[in-house]
DNA sequence: ACTAACTCTCAGGTTTCTTTCAGACAAAAC
DNA sequence: GTTTTGTCTGAAAGAAACCTGAGAGTTAGT
């Protein structure tokens, strides 16, 4: 099975590469573009099968990249990356098909989920599955949907990405600082005392369902759920 | 199969030598640069495997240098060092994909695990297993957890380190001393009582379980760890 | 505009870990 | 058998890491 190929567009040499480290850790095979005039080249070169691409370029905008990229024959589906006041406007009528956006800053587990969010959406084969299952804790990512040991539980936005991410590598432990790095949002910054205020609202949440504590505490190290005891 | 390539970027002399004596006795080949300019120049001349980069140098920061590596096109994964004062506010969006950080002063031993775990992750090939399997003892380093003749065993962070130290030596004697520089924070100046102290406290923990003694006393020497009676 | 929910910070409280030390103990030397 | 040397271990002070509740500030929804 080849890589599934990912294109980003975006000027700030910062976010394309933060992206690019982290999808390429993910698993994906990445290429760059600072323009839309790049974009367009690049994908005649290489066909992507998924584009991340940021609205607000210096060159042109998201509808006319789109509407090049579309009339030279791609398909591929794209992910709009926006800031968070240009939503509204800019995004409306964008998001056709498989697409989608996502706002900066963005939490770089977020890209990720998105992106596979899109893949399993548009035929993609090479997708990952939409739940994951992971002994009592089961994740709907289609639904938002967590259970633990049958049980529906209500989590906040981050509450979710955080389990979800603790799910993800589960019997792993993770330390507070990969925990804020891909939890979060890549610009905050706070200090990591956040992280153990988090696990304390999930394990509050969730360890009274289980007959087990589902996310232990490595001193010194940092967190890990365990899928079996 | 060739053996692991890595670049140092610390400006302190002293750290650079204690880090490059001991990874170059752990099997790795070791290059050095003092500053990000340097690191900048180190990188194109021959890819490294893996970076070990202070987050403090003198004419860059953490990011900067990140940044120009990533943008030279280098994937390799980092490894942050960081004076712990600093941790907080620099370290923030630094761990992305494998990377990872370490906080000075750091103990010898764990820099070498930290390596070998980040290699593990980003799938170099030529990555020890997690799982060390030494007759009774079997620690798994992902999960952080050791077991004797298959019971888990509850272990502090230096009760952890210092098993694991003389497991990975197993059928070696190991000297107070050895294990003292290994084991411990570099700029560790308390006395070898410790050590004992911490065999003792090991045994107490591992022996009940176990039919043998696992951790033996050679008098006059050091410590030894036997796979096998 | 009001309310509810969520995010983030902070500090007090609690638990666990580290380190030192002194006396008990064991092995070797004489 | 006694001394000397080296090792073991319990106690205890202090430090570090972690947990959690309360509250301020923000955002989202009605």
């Amino acid at each position: 099975m080849t890589k599934t190929r990912v294109l980003i567009v975006d000027d700030e040499p910062n976010i394309r590469d933060l992206l690019a480290t982290s999808l390429r850790f993910a698993g994906f095979d990445i290429q760059t573009a600072a323009n839309g005039t790049a974009a367009v080249a690049a994908v005649t070169a290489s066909e992507p099968d998924i584009i991340l691409l940021d609205v607000m370029l210096p060159d042109m905008n998201g509808f006319s990249v789109t509407k090049k990229l579309r009339s030279a024959g791609i398909q591929a589906p794209i992910l709009f990356l926006t800031a968070r006041d240009e939503v509204e406007d800019k995004i409306t009528g964008l998001t056709v098909g498989g697409d989608d956006y996502l706002t900066k800053p963005f939490s770089l587990d977020e890209v990720v989920a998105r992106i596979q969010a899109i893949l399993r959406r548009t035929k993609s084969s090479d997708a990952e599955p939409a739940v994951i299952d992971a002994g009592p804790v089961v994740i709907n990512q289609d639904a938002h949907e967590v259970s633990v040991e049958g049980t529906l539980v209500d989590l906040s936005p981050t509450e979710y990405k955080l389990l979800r991410f603790l799910v993800m590598n589960a019997d792993r432990v993770l330390t507070k600082a990969q925990i804020l790095d891909h939890v979060w949002e890549y610009d905050f910054n706070g200090d990591m005392g956040i992280v153990e205020s988090y696990v304390s609202y999930l394990r509050k949440k969730i360890d009274p369902i289980s007959s087990r504590s589902l996310i232990q505490t490595k001193r010194g190290v940092g967190y890990i759920y365990k899928k079996y005891d």
